[in-house]
DNA sequence: CGATCACGG
DNA sequence: ACGCCGTGATCG
């Protein structure tokens, strides 16, 4: 990947940077323009980035409600601490008049138009004589000791390729559509689906010999994240929604936006606080601070435990493997992943702590996911670059990014049969459960996926 | 150079 | 102390 680079459209990159560059502007007249409204005056050199200031103007001078909750879990308000990241600050915005609201809402548009120039600005700037962008997987310089994770994951640096913004929410300016394909090429982005959950299906099956996970992720199941959003606030919680018992709805109305979006909501609550959360072991004490409830006020340790306890019983064995995992732990000192690579946890499990304990049991559960899944990836992309034939047809990897490959591959090349090898090498890895591929293509990686 | 914030899986 | 693994920009 890094000899082979891949290809960036730096005009795109100038032209939406601009776009950006004078959004902020006005971001930054209307944050005045309040401030006046409002007769509060600050310095001119005041400066939005800053923390320390803004919480000073936030919490000081304007006396706004503190938050309780944050990206991490809980705000302590009553010991003075102050926390103004994304999710503290949507939820001062909540809880503020209209007059405050206004200019809440404008630092939030403003970090995000800043995050954004953070890429578009800098992404050109790597590009190459040879006119291609070399990210490294490696150590970027001889001053530089990050040579990847204890997990066997790749790394991306220079530029960060694993974050590019993904989301419509998060990327008001389509960055991925400056990564193109080169003249008379095709991009190729192939992803492992549900990659971790099909992982512990595997472990389950093997320690356990439990195929449950494994058919709820099997290909041709229902949808995993509708299923469970069904199960947990419809038949364990007996919730209403639309008017009716979130039981009685069809599985495919949990993925319409449009004609359900409360049953929308629910499903993304599972899939993006619930299910990742617990598989890596959060526990109902921090899932009550992630959870909100219609006001944004987070749900507490007592609501989020019929939760908790809901998907638990309706996927027993990831409970036991949780189990399983503690007892490895405080047997062994570490946790094994299946791809042979072994993590030491004994400066946790010996310490005698039962905190540091607990922090050792979350890394133990999550490692063999991570791990096997760096091995699954890597084994597809080894025994795709030793594939003679798609060789021969110039296929190239251009990226890496965890559970997706990203390709470019010449016009003159048969595209179906080729999509067709890659999915057969990245589903190969033997497994108890399926692996699962989905492929697209297109001129550009926002366009491909 | 540590802390905070934001992006990805 | 109460999901895991990373990279990087910025502040103080």
């Amino acid at each position: 990947m890094e000899r082979n680079g891949f290809t960036l459209d730096a005009d795109y990159c100038r032209a939406a940077e601009g776009r950006a560059r004078d959004e902020e502007a006005v971001c930054l007249v209307e944050l005045r323009k309040w401030l006046g409204t409002i007769h509060c005056a600050i310095p001119d050199d005041f400066n939005w980035a800053s923390g320390k200031q803004l919480q000073e103007l936030f919490h000081g001078r304007l006396a706004l409600q503190p938050s309780p909750v944050w990206k991490k879990g809980r705000v302590k308000v009553a010991e003075g601490e102050r926390k103004l990241d994304q999710v503290a600050l949507e939820w001062i915005r909540n809880h503020s008049d209209r007059s405050m609201r206004r200019g809440v809402d404008e630092l939030i548009r403003l970090r995000r138009l800043r995050g954004a120039i953070k890429y578009l600005a800098k992404l050109p700037t790597f590009i190459a004589p040879d006119g291609l962008v070399h990210p490294v997987t490696g150590p970027a310089s001889d001053g530089d000791a990050r040579s990847g994770t204890i997990t066997w994951r790749l790394a991306a640096k220079n530029p960060e390729i694993q974050q590019i913004p993904s989301s419509e929410e998060k990327d008001w300016f389509r960055i991925r559509r400056a990564f193109v394909a080169p003249p008379d090429h095709t991009l190729i982005v192939a992803d492992e689906a549900a990659l971790e959950a099909v992982i512990l299906a595997h472990i389950i099956i093997k320690l356990f010999g439990d195929h449950q996970l494994a058919e709820m992720v099997a290909p041709g199941a229902p949808n995993l994240h509708s299923r469970n959003a069904r199960e947990v606030y419809g038949v364990q919680m007996g919730w209403e929604r639309h008017g009716r018992a979130v039981r009685d709805f069809p599985l495919e109305c949990f993925q319409d936006r449009e004609s359900y979006p409360e049953l929308y909501a629910l499903r993304q609550d599972i899939k993006n606080k619930v299910w990742y959360a617990i598989m890596y072991g959060m526990q109902p004490y921090g899932l009550g601070f992630s959870l909100r409830d219609a006001n944004d006020e987070p749900i507490g340790e007592k609501a989020a435990r019929l939760v908790y306890d809901s998907l638990l019983a309706s996927v027993p064995g990831i409970h036991r493997y949780q189990d399983w995992a503690l007892g490895y732990i405080v047997e062994h000192g570490g946790m094994v992943g299946f791809g042979g690579a072994w993590v030491d946890l004994r400066e946790f499990t010996e310490s005698g702590d039962k905190w540091r304990l607990a922090r050792a049991h979350r890394i133990a559960q999550n490692f063999p996911m991570q791990e096997g899944g760096a091995r699954i990836i890597g084994h597809a992309m080894t025994e795709i670059s030793d594939d003679p034939w798609l060789r021969g047809l110039g296929l190239c990897l251009e990226r890496q990014i965890h559970d997706e490959l990203d390709f470019r591959l010449p016009d003159s090349s048969p595209l179906p049969e080729v999509c067709a090898r890659i999915q057969k090498h990245m589903t190969s890895y033997p497994l108890a459960s399926k692996l699962q591929v989905t492929i697209g293509t297109g001129a550009n990686w926002d366009d491909a996926k």
